[in-house]
DNA sequence: CTCGGTCAGTAAAGCGGTTAACTTTTCTGT
DNA sequence: ACAGAAAAGTTAACCGCTTTACTGACCGAG
């Protein structure tokens, strides 16, 4: 291995003008740092990261934690993470996935080892135990979602209240007044999941603000439980023309449960679905109408707002919201009649 | 921050003995070994995992490179990362996902880096350029998939060859004489992928044993190609009944694409797919049944191996095949009269 | 001509561990 | 009872890099 030593031999420097250079952490003449970097160019020497870790106090590595127990990545966190890693390539960090339970020991272990100077937590809960380990052990973070009362913490977060606002403009613009709501239930794999209840809350009072009546569903996770989703909602409702499903998977479920009963979409019922990627979307058949995750801008985001907390320009918690987009697909239109 | 020192002190012993009764690298008198964990447990002390690297010349962290340019992490890929977890954690390793464009500069960068011991390398194509880097900068590591010759290198990969016949026997034995293939085509996201070329010429050879006609049909890896995928069999070869596809995004658009055709699944056509994940042939309506990916078994064996190899125990490359398991859904049948 | 002030560069003290070499004590077998 | 080995600890030399404090040289101002 070619260290700083072997290079500063044979520029003949000591092994601190090395490091100046290599850094740009002091000045050092052209002619000098002709000579050192021809040294380094002719050894091929690449700097230790971990020495450079343990002399500076930082890895300059930043953690993406996911939960393990998660059995699927949809492509939103795909794109969520490749974004972020992007970012905090150029912003001189390395950033990794770690698979953590959900349990707080492990974010204690990965965290206090000084292997990472930061944490982004992803599909954060209303009430996580990780976010309390984090703050308990002074680790710097960042979190995509938020607690219940994320107050001094730093987050990114999708705006789900406006999203759904405009969500029912636009089912209501198409002249959709019996709109459903299906969610996950609490058997989800992330429980207490910030988004579902706020979707829910914002269904709710929305639909009360426009003299609607509120239709809440919920299921599992899985395509099989949107299937029966479907029978639930044309019992309770079936005067029902237009569904928000906030369940990717239940979405297919659902799609494919109302076709067995002979109900076409968008024909007679118009789905769309909320957070979801248009990858993911088009599987469908109709490919379904959605709003999608902003998950480049968070991913940036989060990344942005964990390097500022880091270099210390970013004392107080930083908040902000992202509000998903609209993206026309086959499975919405107007209501019959 | 509580270093050894702090420990030593505290419990009166030498450093050095602190460090014996944590890593259990020489034996220590349970006198002895009680007093420093009652030190550590009261300082809470946790090692510094940096220092513990330079010092040692081992990180104990090992990552599984993904290529950034693949857009969505499959259900089978999760799975098998979740599981390289796992078994990295047992093994006393902690495995982070890396996220690295297909371009090789940046292997070297991370790796020369030294902060991994080792490297998993997934979605391996049969000429791949980081292979060729991690030789040269004799990095130890392990691949998931193999090269065009991988002799000499360490891999486990599915063994196409023994799935194909094994899927053919399936689809013979319900009765079918006319089944094609569907693989992915030059553009997929992994260009030149094992699996694909190796079940393709599998494909031919037993089709023509058995004296059958071979069907070989190719598309992108998109719902939408799919559907076109259809179109183009119906018309080269409309007496086919049965498909086995290797495109797992393509499948979805097959399966639609042949509906609005008129033509039933598994009525009129039976639908195999190969190396895809039950959750994911789940979303389908039909179910689809496949030929499971044997992710999990992959994601260990691949971090076992790579283990052996930084502990010295496997000095040559090792070789290790498992094939896909099969897995009943409702989109098969035996042909029609 | 001298004084304070940059500018380049160096020496050396860590960062928090690991581990080889060595000392002392306690067992063994004969 | 005694040599030799094993067991239990200790000391100190690193691992490769960062960073503070310090030394001269050089420069313009008073």
């Amino acid at each position: 291995m070619v260290t700083m030593r072997d290079v500063a031999k044979r520029a003949d420097v000591s092994i601190a003008t090395v490091s100046f250079t290599v850094n740009n952490s002091k000045s050092v003449s052209p002619a000098t740092r002709a000579r050192v970097e021809q040294a380094m160019e002719e050894l091929g020497f690449r700097r230790n990261m971990v020495a450079r870790a343990l002399a500076s106090r930082r890895t300059r590595v930043i953690a993406l934690l996911y939960p393990a127990l998660q059995q699927r990545l949809s492509g939103t966190a795909v794109k969520f993470f490749t974004s972020a890693a992007k970012t905090a390539g150029d912003l001189g960090y390395t950033l990794v996935l770690w698979p953590v339970s959900n349990d707080a020991e492990q974010v204690t272990q990965l965290t206090s080892g000084g292997l990472v100077d930061g944490v982004l937590l992803m599909q954060v809960q209303l009430d996580d135990p990780r976010v309390d380990r984090l703050v308990e052990t002074e680790t710097p973070f960042a979190m995509i979602g938020r607690t219940r009362d994320p107050s001094g913490l730093t987050f990114v977060d999708i705006d789900s209240e406006n999203t759904t606002v405009a969500a029912l403009d636009y089912l209501t613009g198409l002249g959709h007044r019996r709109i459903a709501l299906l969610t996950s239930d609490g058997d989800s794999a992330v429980p207490h999941f910030g988004p579902t209840e706020r979707t829910r809350s914002t269904y709710r009072a929305e639909m009360d603000r426009r003299g609607l009546d509120a239709v809440l569903l919920e299921c599992g996770e899985t395509p099989q439980a949107g299937r029966l989703a479907a029978d639930e909602l044309c019992e309770r409702a079936p005067d029902t023309t237009a569904v928000m499903v906030l369940n990717e998977n239940a979405a297919f479920g659902l799609l494919n449960g109302l076709r067995h009963l002979g109900i076409s979409v968008p024909g007679d019922m118009s789905i769309l679905s909320v957070g979801s990627s248009p990858e993911v979307a088009a599987i469908a058949d109709p490919a379904l109408t959605l709003m999608v995750s902003p998950a480049d801008e968070l991913g940036r985001m989060g990344v942005e707002a964990l390097v500022d907390r880091l270099e210390g320009r970013e004392e107080r918690g930083n908040h902000t919201l992202v509000m998903c987009a609209f993206h026309e697909g086959s499975s919405t239109a107007p209501p019959r009649g």
